[in-house]
DNA sequence: TCTGGGGTCCTAGGACCC
DNA sequence: TCTGGGGTCCTAGGACCC
């Protein structure tokens, strides 16, 4: 048996944990650079703003409906959902945390008769301890835990927890069910089953299933054997390494000036090599990628990406932003405005089991300590203390101008000294 | 008439998720 | 004026191996 735990409307609802004035009203929370709506609350769904629609085109709506708008908070929303998860962690027998709103809950051992209880007890303990509220949906297979859960936020009656175990219960919704909100089921795969008159999740497991793997690869079929009530995804463990780490940011307005562009991608990449360090990987792969306004037709566009292998396997800030902002300075174009940047590590292995190079000249430990030190004083004075010169010295300008205050984690900086 | 068979590795691109 | 960021997995095709 498997369970989804989904905040609702996540980032808006830790907004209104800290100012209550936002209860009742509309409420969106914008993504990075104040760009597209992010999170709606249901006042905003209901006048009909839509899920990732850029902020400039509704303008009118949100002066007149008095919509509330915030910048996105992550060091806000990282915090409150540590503690939603911890609540998870000890209220049920195992949880796979999925995304920063949703965990999928490990339902083994549990009596079918005490689900419903164990559910509605949790989204109350949640909201109750930490003011978030928590739709819980049971099933059969993670996929149809995810349309349980759904079912809860369509309707309010279930009082944010559905179980739906009985065969014909399942039936009854899946008849229903829209086949482009199956997990796992994009838009793409939604255009085409749609042209072959597929439009609910019944007609989909009526399907052939070899029809189904022609057209939608493994992937797909599992959804189609989920559907039908076999479990195909199982839990996952959490402690897995990344197998890649990307920084990337578009930036306020087109840059023509190298110079910046080439500060920013050392950025980047000093941020992938903090990120890497901290789950004590070195990689052996660099992308580094810049791209022109995709949205402006009237300006020349360019897209660049370059593959830099490494000759060994590292994790040091400045082979990482050497290497990467050499890379970006031999494509960069004079006369075109470059709008996003980024840098992806890949190739990613657990530092110390690597073979090492046996040509390799450089002192390893020494640089490990340096690297040790940085991130040991960055962790104690505050991010970029300590970085490297050819990041720039000046601030980078983003458009975040509504901005929440860190309410949870404004003394992480001083508390989360381990040296 | 008849063109070997069985692999691995790499990359680019496409699909999906939140 | 203004359009997000960070991930995963799968497949097809090419190059290469014996």
């Amino acid at each position: 048996m498997f369970g989804l735990a989904d905040c609702n409307n996540f980032y808006v609802s830790c907004e209104r944990v800290f100012n209550p004035s936002l209860n009742g009203i509309p409420v969106v929370v914008l993504s990075n650079n104040d760009g597209c709506v992010i999170s709606r609350s249901n006042e905003a769904k209901d006048i009909g703003i839509k899920m990732g629609e850029p902020i400039f085109k509704i303008r009118d709506l949100v002066k007149k409906e008095n919509v509330k708008v915030f910048s996105s908070n992550f060091a806000l929303y990282g915090d409150m959902s540590w503690r939603v998860m911890e609540r998870l962690r000890l209220l049920f027998p195992g949880i796979e945390v999925y995304s920063i709103d949703e965990a999928f809950l490990n339902l083994n051992g549990v009596k079918s008769s005490e689900l419903k209880n164990m559910a509605h007890n949790a989204t109350t303990v949640i909201k109750r301890e930490t003011g978030i509220p928590v739709s819980i949906g049971v099933s059969k297979t993670k996929t149809l835990s995810k349309i349980a859960a759904k079912l809860c936020k369509k309707y309010p009656a279930l009082n944010n927890s559905c179980v739906m175990i009985e065969k014909r219960d399942i039936s009854k919704v899946l008849q229903k069910f829209p086949i482009e909100d199956i997990w796992g089921i994009g838009r793409q795969y939604s255009k085409m089953l749609q042209s072959n008159n597929i439009d609910t999740a019944w007609k989909f497991i009526q399907c052939n299933p070899d029809w189904v793997k022609s057209k939608m690869s493994i992937v797909g079929l599992k959804t189609y054997k989920e559907l039908n009530g076999e479990p195909s995804f199982d839990f996952e463990d959490n402690t897995q390494d990344k197998k890649q780490i990307c920084t990337s940011r578009s930036f306020a307005n087109d840059l023509y000036e190298h110079e910046e562009i080439i500060m920013a991608v050392a950025k980047f990449a000093a941020s992938c090599a903090q990120k890497l360090r901290k789950q004590r990987g070195v990689a052996s792969r660099a992308v580094v990628f810049v791209l022109t306004n995709p949205f402006k037709d009237n300006t020349p566009r360019d897209y660049r990406s370059i593959v830099i292998n490494f000759e060994n396997a590292t994790d040091s800030t400045f082979d990482i932003v050497r290497m990467c902002t050499k890379a970006v300075t031999s494509v960069l174009k004079s006369g075109y405005g470059y709008k996003k940047a980024g840098v992806i590590l890949s190739e990613i292995s657990i530092k110390g089991e690597t073979p090492g190079n046996l040509f390799c000249d450089k002192d390893l430990l020494a640089e490990g300590r340096l690297m040790k030190t940085l991130d040991e004083i960055n962790a104690k004075y505050g991010r970029e203390t300590l970085y490297s010169a050819s990041q720039g010295v000046y601030k980078m300008r983003y458009n975040m101008n509504m901005l929440s205050p860190r309410f949870t984690t404004i003394w992480d900086d001083i508390i989360k000294v381990k040296i």
